[in-house]
DNA sequence: GTATTTACCGGGAACGATTGCGTAAATAAA
DNA sequence: TTTATTTACGCAATCGTTCCCGGTAAATAC
C-alpha cells in the first residue's frame, strides 16, 4: 500500500508545460513570467504538491536530517538533550534522526552504520560507556561525515564538542558535601573509559585537596554500564560500605547513578542524610519532589542541545573544510537540598 | 564540506563491469557468476561501499523511515512508547523520525506537513492536547498514509489503535481510593477532548457509582494542557480546593499532572494521604522514591510502543489497502504505595 | 531595416540504484 | 552439425528534481 503524491511531472502535464518550467516556476526563478508562476503556484496549491524531499536530497546530495546518537532516549539528561537539538534543527529545517546506544558499543555500531549510509548530512554523538574503539568514528570523520560530540567526548576526533563544566560541577559538589561536615566522601563513578567520568573525579579529587582531606582510593567505586543495569550500583555501593571506613557521604556521577543510589538506600533502609548524604548529577525536574529532597548538580541540558546543533549546522552549511573547532564548555548549577 | 561517499558506478569504473552487474552481484542475483561477484564483492569491502538509501527510497519509493509525533520526548511515558517503537522498527530496518508537537496544534500540524512530503513511509502519532481539526490528518490518511494512533487516538479515523486500559485503570485507582475509606474523591483531567481523558473519566465515573457515591460535577477540574504548563494544575488544585466540600483524595490523569500535583502540595505543606490522598496516571520509575511515595496507575509504555510499531509496519508491507483495523488495549497496572 | 538584447520556456542530462530486455558466448539437446 | 537452451553480462529507462544549454519570439538599439 503506498501514498502516491503529486509530482511536478503530473503538473506540468495538466498545465501543459514542462517540468523544468514548473521546477524554476515552484522556486521563483526570474526566468518565468509572472502570469505562469501564478498560474502554476496556484494549481500546485489546489493539487497539494509537496516536493518529494528525497528526490530532493538525491540531487542536492543532502538528506536535511541530522543522526542524534545518545544512550537511551528515557533519561532526563538525554531527552533534554534532544529537545534541544530538536529546537534548532526544526527552525532550519532539517529532520532529527534518533538512534539510542543502551551503552552497547555493537548498537553504537550499528546505529553509526545505520545512520550515515548517505542518509544523514551530520551526526551529534554522546558515545556509549562501552565504546572503546573509536577508529569507525574516526574514518568517518576523516571521510568528510560532519560530527560534534555532546557531553561524552573523544578527544582524539578533532572536531565541535559540547560539554558541561564537569569538572567544576564535581568541585562544587564534593565542596558542599566538604562545607557541611562529611570528612569521608566516597564517589560513585561511571565508566572511567568516559571523558565525563574523568573530569568529574578530577573535579572530586582537586576539592578533597583544597580542602586538606586525603583521598583514599577505596572511596572511588564505578558503575561500568552508567547505572544501566542496578545490579552495578548494588554492588558498588555493597563495596563502598564493607570497607573498615564507611563514607559518610556519596557523590554519584550520573543521573541513573544518583538514583539508582538512592533507591539502594531506601531498600537498606539507609537514612539520607543522617546515616549517609547524597548527592549526584542529576538532571530529572522530580529531584525536588524525592525523599529526601535530593541535592544535585544539574547541567544545562536543552542549552547544549542547542549549542551541539547550532554547531552541527554551522559545520554542515559551511562550504569550505573547518579546521578551526571549539569546545563549548558550559556551567552546571548546584541544588542543595535536604540529602546533604 | 560534503562526505564524498563511494557508489556503485565508481566500482563499476574501476572493475570494468557495468552498473548493472554490480548492483546484481551486489544484491546476490542468480544472474551473476560466482566468480564476478566475490570480485565485486571484496571490492565494495575494500573500498566501504554503502548502498546510497536515499537513491534506493527514490527507486523503490519508499524511505524505510516511519514519524513518530508525541508531545514530549521528556516525559517518560512517551520515551518508554519511542524505545518500544524504536526496537521494533529498528529490527526492520526502518529509521525512526521523531517530531515534538509540545502540545500545539499549530506544531503538530507543521511536524505532520514535515515528515510527509515523501519522507516517511508510514506515522505513529499520539495528538496534542490542543488539535481540535483532523482533517490534514484525515486527508493524509486517505491519500493512503498509514497512520497508527498510540494513546490519543481519533475515532473519527479508521486505521490501527493502541491505547491503554484506561476506563479500567482508571476504575481501579477509583476504586482503590474507596477503598481506603475515601469519600470525596476528585479528579484532576487532562484536556477533555482527548480519548484518553474520556476514558478516564468513564472509569472514575463507573467506579463512583458502583460504590454508591454520588458524582459532584465541581469535584472535577480540566488541565487543558495536560499539565504542561504548572500554573493550571495550580488553578485547577486550587478551584477544588475551596469548594465547600473539600475533596480527601485527588485522581491525576497523567503523569505531568501527577507530579505536578505532587508538587502543588508540597508547596502549599498539604500533607500526603493525611490531608489529601494523591493517585494518579505515572510511567515515571522515580515514583517509588517520592514523598511520600506514590500510587500510580502504570502504563504498558514499552509494549505499547512496540505494539504500534509492529502494527504500522504490518500496514506498511501489506501490498493491499487494508481495511480491517485493530483497536489494541493494553491493561494497566496498579501500583499500591504511601499516597493513598 | 538589420543587429542585438531580453524575456520565457523546453529538452535533456544529471543524482545513485534497480531492473526489464536484449544478446553474445557457452553449453546442451537434437 | 544444427538448433535450443542456459549463462552472464550490458543497455537504457526509471524514480522526482534541478539546472545547464539551448531556442524562439518580441522588444529594443543602431
Amino acid at each position: 500500500m503506498k501514498f502516491e503524491a503529486v509530482t511536478i511531472k503530473h503538473i506540468a502535464m495538466e498545465l501543459g508545460l514542462s517540468t523544468s518550467t514548473v521546477s524554476r516556476a515552484l522556486r521563483d526563478s526570474h526566468e518565468i513570467s509572472q502570469a505562469t508562476k501564478k498560474i502554476v503556484l496556484d494549481h500546485a496549491q489546489k493539487v497539494g504538491f509537496k516536493p518529494n524531499r528525497i528526490a530532493q536530497s538525491l540531487k542536492e546530495r543532502k538528506s536535511l536530517s541530522i543522526g542524534v546518537i545518545v544512550c537511551e532516549i528515557a533519561n532526563s539528561f538525554f531527552s533534554q538533550v534532544i529537545n534541544g537539538i530538536d529546537s534548532v534543527a526544526y527552525e532550519h529545517g532539517y529532520n532529527v534522526i534518533i538512534a539510542q546506544s543502551m551503552e552497547s558499543a555493537e548498537r553504537e555500531l550499528m546505529n553509526l552504520e545505520y545512520l550515515t549510509s548517505s542518509s544523514i548530512d551530520g551526526l551529534i554523538i554522546s558515545v556509549s560507556t562501552e565504546t572503546k574503539n573509536f577508529s569507525y568514528l574516526k574514518k568517518l570523520h576523516e571521510r568528510g561525515l560532519p560530527i560534534v560530540f555532546v557531553d561524552r567526548v573523544i578527544d582524539d576526533i578533532e572536531t565541535h564538542k559540547v560539554i558541561a563544566d564537569n569538572y567544576r560541577g564535581a568541585y562544587k559538589a564534593t565542596k558542599h558535601l566538604v562545607e557541611r561536615g562529611y570528612k569521608k566522601i566516597a564517589i560513585l563513578s561511571n565508566n572511567s573509559g568516559l571523558s565525563i567520568s574523568q573530569e568529574r573525579l578530577e573535579g572530586y579529587r582537586d576539592a578533597l585537596k583544597d580542602a586538606n582531606i586525603p583521598l583514599r582510593e577505596n572511596m572511588i567505586a564505578y558503575c561500568d554500564h552508567g547505572g544501566m543495569i542496578y545490579s552495578e550500583i548494588e554492588s558498588a555501593m555493597k563495596m563502598l560500605l564493607k570497607q573498615r571506613v564507611k563514607p559518610d557521604a556519596v557523590f554519584a556521577g550520573s543521573d541513573k547513578i544518583t538514583t539508582g543510589c538512592l533507591r539502594f538506600m531506601k531498600q537498606k533502609n539507609i537514612r539520607t542524610p543522617q546515616d549517609l548524604a547524597l548527592i549526584g548529577f542529576s538532571n530529572t525536574d522530580l529531584t525536588e519532589l524525592l525523599n529526601p529532597p535530593l541535592s544535585v548538580i544539574k547541567q544545562p541540558a536543552f542549552e547544549m542541545g542547542q549549542a551541539s546543533a547550532s554547531l552541527l549546522l554551522s559545520l554542515i552549511e559551511s562550504k569550505k573544510p573547518q579546521n578551526k573547532f571549539e569546545t563549548r564548555i558550559q556551567s552546571t548549577e548546584l541544588l542543595i537540598r535536604k540529602s546533604t
